[in-house]
DNA sequence: TTGCAAACTAATTAATTATTGAATTAAATT
DNA sequence: AATTTAATTCAATAATTAATTAGTTTGCAA
């Protein structure tokens, strides 16, 4: 039952069987090819949201990306804000509820926990490419349309738990002293997402076609090692 | 002779001078107060950009957040892209300007080379709250507007100049050896930029009022200090 | 003090956008 | 086979936007 609005219109007899234009889409309902194009809809608004922002974005250019008309969006959805409801739950909540879990899962030990976070963060990425651009433009900047979102739906508590986690260490003198255990958590973010974000600029500045995940996981886990241990 | 186009309009004389509703200005030249339109109209297209990025802010809006009618931005800028430029020209650039030159003073010592980008970050962030913001939609992101801008006009060769540098040092055995000298130069930003970004939410999220830019430079440092030193 | 230039307001036009409904055709159900 | 329901195009409307023009008033220079 895809459709918000069950359509009521009376079906009329049509008469003329006239071909139509190669090019052009025949009005009424196409022949059934197995493609969901809500689905294709939703992969389209994600893709654009993502690469121009959600307010930037107009309902006609994700159906143009999608190859349909602003009309399929209405008969899917209903309105924009509706379109962004729900890229927002089936598509960000899901994104996070996996690494949600396995950063519940990680016990005691403080490297552990940051090697963890290091590698959820590049899994989540690695399967949604999307995440790292939607996450800077749409939570981190004032008027991002998706930080209340985030924070009371997406990772609740997720922030806290990590920066308790770290000052309880710190406490037991297994992290550096020098450190705040809440900007860890802020820095470990901008030495993970950030990177994945700008990672076509950075690959082009430096020519860097040799970087790849690997590479950038290596680097992170080297500079954090050090950098957060108590010795 | 700030007008895009030079009024050519032949004056009339006018002949009745009622008085009008208090809160509605009179047409016609107003009265001399010192105030510069331009400029204010610079600094609320600066402010809708950071706050709602640029290709989701109309001019209206920008008028609006002046004060103003979109007819004074077409008198003093012309179009849209007019108009960013101009904030690109003089507010964009300049605040990169210093940042340029301190980095370029500063000598061989890596550990003084992090410190000074640091604190030049630091500095530039504290008299442009409106940076970082715009920096992560407009040049982070893949629809970003300010992309080439940066890198061609605001810091050409800086992010290489820097990963040169760190490479030399890593050579020299100054540099923890598992590092990327190029990655280090994105960690930096990461580990700057980003947080300067992100500050609003994330005081919120720990209800971190007493963090200030002092402190978040001492964690910084803390964790690039023993994070990049070669030991 | 007259006349032109500068700094505005207000009104207009064209384009784009969101939203909706009607018409059309295929599929599913009875 | 008839009828209903689903999926889609097309067309229309209202709102918003960018860009421009005409007119109105003040400042300033000759």
């Amino acid at each position: 039952m895809h459709p918000v609005k069950p359509s009521t219109s009376a079906p009329e007899i049509s008469a003329k069987g006239r071909p139509r234009a190669a090019n052009k889409r025949a009005p009424g309902r196409p022949p059934a090819d197995g493609a969901d194009m809500r689905l294709r809809l939703l992969d389209a608004a994600l893709a654009c949201f993502a690469r121009d922002g959600i307010a930037a974005t107009s309902l006609r250019t994700i159906a143009t990306e999608a190859g349909m008309t602003p009309a399929m969006l209405h008969y899917y959805f209903g309105d924009k804000l509706q379109v962004q409801q729900a890229v927002i739950t089936e598509r960000l909540l899901p994104a996070f509820a996996r690494l949600r879990e396995t950063l519940a899962r990680v016990d005691d030990d403080i490297g552990a926990l940051i090697a963890a976070f290091v590698d959820g963060i590049g899994e989540v990425v690695g399967q949604h490419p999307w995440l790292p651009s939607l996450w800077v433009r749409e939570v981190l900047c004032e008027g991002g349309a998706l930080r209340d979102v985030l924070f009371n739906q997406a990772i609740p508590q997720l922030p806290q738990l990590l920066a308790q986690r770290f000052a309880a260490a710190q406490a037991a003198g297994k992290l550096n002293p020098d450190l705040d255990p809440r900007l860890l958590v802020v820095s470990l973010v901008g030495l993970t997402l950030f990177p994945a974000a700008g990672a076509p600029i950075w690959r082009r500045a430096f020519a860097a076609d040799d970087l790849d995940a690997a590479a950038l996981r290596s680097h992170t886990i080297a500079l954090l090692d050090r950098g957060v241990g108590a010795i």
